[in-house]
DNA sequence: TAGTGGTCTAGACCACGCC
DNA sequence: GCGTGGTCTAGACCACTAG
C-alpha cells in the first residue's frame, strides 16, 4: 500500500532533515509535493504516526514531532501491523481481559443465560463438523458476547465487542485441525460453562486462561513463532 | 461531521429495511447514492461500524451485518442508562481492566515514556488548581492512553480508548473536593508511576485498584449509593 | 466477466491559529 | 488575511469474489 510506503518515506525524510522533538513538519500540502503523493495519502500516513504518538497535529498551526528520534527508532520495528503482530496482540488481549470478565460473569449468570451458552457451544460444534470458518467465528463471538452480557455492565460488553473483532485470523489456523479444536479448545469451552454454572468464577477464569495458553502453544507449533512469550509477561 | 451523520442514517436505514444478521448491505456505491453522500464518507462510516463489530466487509463480495438486531439495540441502549448505572459500570470496568493493563505496561515501559507520564501528572495538577474539569479529564485520558501504549498492544490501546470515554461523570464529583483529589487520587497516580518505574507490575496494578477503591468509597460517602459492592464481586 | 471492496488522486471548502 | 489541518467530493484503477 502506498500509504505505508509514504509512512516509511516520511520517517526517512524526518531523519534526513534532522527534525527533532518539537519541530514542525512541512505542511501536508508541501509534504504531498515533496514525496510526490496526494495529500489524502499523506494524511493517512500522518494519522498512523499520530496514533503511534510520534507526531501531533494542531489545526491552524501545523504538524509537530512529539517523540525523540531515539524513541522513534526504538519502536519503529515493533509497529508493523502484520499478521504476526495482529495474532499476538489479539491473543494477548484475550488472555488478559477475557478471564477477568468471565470471573465477573460467573457470579451473576442466570440459568437461562447458561442454557444460551450451551446452545452456542452446539452451534460451534456444528460449524466445526461442517468446516465453516465463518459460522465458527460467529459462534465464538456470540459465546463471548453472552458472557460479557452476564456482567450486566455496558462498558464491559463494549470491550468484549472490541475483543470479538479480528479473531478469524487465528481460527483460520485452528480449524485446519479437527482434533485440536475438538479436544482442546472446544472441550475448554465446555469446562468454562460448567464452572460458570457452579458459580466458581476463579475456576472459570483459570480455565479461560488455560484455553488461550493451549491455543498459543498449538500456534507456536504449527507456525515458526513463539506466542508463548505472551504468558510470561502478563501472568496474573 | 458528516460521517457521523452518515453513520446514524446508515443505522436508521438498516433498521427501516429490516436488515438482519448475515444480510448483505447495498454496495458502497449504492449506499452513497441512497444517502446522498460520497463513497469516501460512506466508507468512513462503515469503517466505524466495522470497528464496533456491527458490520464486516468482504472484498469482492459485499458488506455484511454481523450483529443481531437485539445486540445492536443493546449497544444503542448502552448509553442512556441512568447516571448511577453509568458511574457504576464505568468504575467497575476500570477496576477490572486497568490494573491488568498497567501490570503489563510496567514490564515494557521506557524511561522516556515514564517521563511522559510525569508530564501528564503535572498537567493534571495544574488542572486541579485551575479547577478546569475538561483539562483534568483530558490529562487523565492521556495518562491512561500512555499506559496502554506502553503495552505495545494495539488491541489494548483500543480498549483503553473505550474506557477513557465517559469519565467526566465522576471527575465532576471529584473536582469539587480539592483535598480528596490531591491527597488520594492524585497521590495514587504518582505512586503508580513510581511502581511502573521500578518495573513492579504487581504493585502498580495493586495501586491502580486501590485508587479506584478509594474513589468508590469517596463517592459512596458523598452520594447515597453503595459503590463498594463492585469490589467484592470482582476481587482478583 | 461483472460487480465489489480497497486504495489513491486532485481539488474544493471550512474552522482555526497566527501575524 | 493567510496558511494550517479537518472534512468532503467525484472519479479512477486495482484485486478479489462469484456466477
Amino acid at each position: 500500500m502506498k500509504k505505508n510506503v509514504a509512512l516509511q518515506e516520511l520517517l526517512e525524510y524526518v531523519k534526513e532533515q534532522k527534525f527533532k522533538k518539537g519541530d514542525r513538519l512541512p505542511s501536508e500540502r508541501d509534504l504531498a509535493g515533496i514525496l510526490g503523493i496526494s495529500r489524502t495519502t499523506i494524511r493517512e500516513a500522518l494519522r498512523i504516526l499520530e496514533e503511534r504518538g510520534i507526531v501531533s497535529a494542531r489545526r491552524g498551526s501545523g504538524v509537530y514531532i512529539t517523540k525523540s528520534a531515539e524513541a522513534m527508532a526504538l519502536d519503529e520495528n515493533s509497529y508493523p501491523p502484520d499478521e504476526e503482530t495482529r495474532i499476538k496482540d489479539q491473543l494477548e488481549a484475550r488472555f488478559m481481559i477475557t478471564p477477568v470478565i468471565i470471573r465477573c460473569a460467573a457470579g451473576r449468570a442466570t440459568e437461562e443465560e447458561i442454557s444460551s451458552l450451551r446452545n452456542c457451544i452446539v452451534s460451534m460444534s456444528r460449524a466445526i463438523v461442517a468446516r465453516e470458518l465463518r459460522q465458527l467465528v460467529d459462534a465464538d463471538c456470540e459465546f463471548h458476547r453472552l458472557l460479557a452480557a452476564m456482567t450486566r455492565n455496558h462498558k464491559l460488553i463494549k470491550i468484549m465487542d472490541l475483543l470479538n473483532t479480528g479473531n478469524e485470523i487465528f481460527w483460520e489456523y485452528f480449524i485446519k485441525n479437527d482434533e485440536f479444536v475438538n479436544n482442546v479448545i472446544f472441550a475448554g469451552f465446555v469446562e468454562i460453562v460448567n464452572a460458570v454454572k457452579r458459580k466458581n468464577g476463579d475456576e472459570a477464569a483459570e480455565l479461560a486462561k488455560r484455553n488461550i495458553v493451549n491455543a498459543c502453544e498449538w500456534l507456536s507449533r504449527i507456525k515458526d513463532t513463539h506466542y508463548s512469550d505472551i504468558l510470561g509477561i502478563t501472568k496474573n
